[in-house]
DNA sequence: CTAATAAAGGATAAAAAGATCCTTTTATAT
DNA sequence: ATATAAAAGGATCTTTTTATCCTTTATTAG
């Protein structure tokens, strides 16, 4: 569904704002060990995410990322998602159709873009706010990996 | 959110199906022109699909792949995706985890499994039958890739 | 000011996906 | 039987994605 890219980038966000909420920062070698990724292409994303103004980050001795509380009812798992993959998601056609929308539909399109919807849907609604204090266990998954 | 292989299949078995119904056997070359796709990659797909009897291939000349009338209420678009992308599509962890399902859930986890479910649904749900009988503009969209 | 720590960023490498080429096998018409 | 047409299959190449390494920049404590 998402890439690797995407999936490191949604696990260390939440992992982030769960910290956050804890006033804890945390360091990359942290945030790669709790969520089980590599380290170096962990990196590479949390720049991405700086850039991006999900996450913000510091630098030097005592360092590390942090996501500012009042962000955290704004940030939605579709944002993210689209910094990291872009909205290929959103838009492309089931079977990888150029041209294809209600005008000219694939023989799938009305039976996809249902689904579609629903991801769009469920990516948009969510914060990472609703996340956390929906988390049926919260920071007891990451250790499982 | 199939990958290159699975579209192509898709769209080279609804092709083929479309054309059966007509009782037309068709080859590589016109297939690989109708859906639009790199003809050699093709051939690979459709070697894949005749293994796992969804089409069938006659060889020498005037052969070419067809799909036996019965065959087209039986076949699922769920099968096809299965064959090309196995079965991640359905069980893998919207964050990727290895070990994510209800009873240790990723955050994500129970919005995730409502949207798999959904598509799950509709692809096993659809036969090659229904895709052909439900398409609106029938015969036409192959045009405009 | 210096040493140490941590993120940023550039360059490179490895793995996977996508795509092509060429030879072999099978079947058909003449 | 032979020439030909078409799929099967092996080998190889290209591109993209995933991943690592190393140098630079920024920040802090002492």
């Amino acid at each position: 569904m998402f890439s690797k890219s995407c999936e490191y980038g949604l696990r260390a966000v939440i992992f982030i704002a769960e910290q956050s909420t804890l006033q804890t920062k945390v360091g990359l070698k942290t945030i790669a060990s709790a969520i089980n990724s590599p380290e170096a292409f962990t990196a590479k994303i949390l720049q991405i995410l700086t850039r991006n103004n999900i996450v913000t980050s510091i630098k030097g001795p005592y360092g590390g990322f942090m996501i500012e509380e009042y962000r955290l009812k704004e940030i939605t798992l579709s944002e993210i998602v689209q910094i990291l993959d872009g909205d290929k998601i959103y838009t492309g056609c089931g079977l990888g159709l150029k041209q294809c929308d209600d005008k000219s539909p694939c023989p799938l399109h009305f039976k996809f873009i249902e689904i579609r919807n629903n991801l769009k849907k469920m990516l948009e609604e969510n914060t990472l706010h609703d996340i956390l204090f929906t988390d049926t266990e919260k920071n007891v998954f990451w250790l499982k990996t």
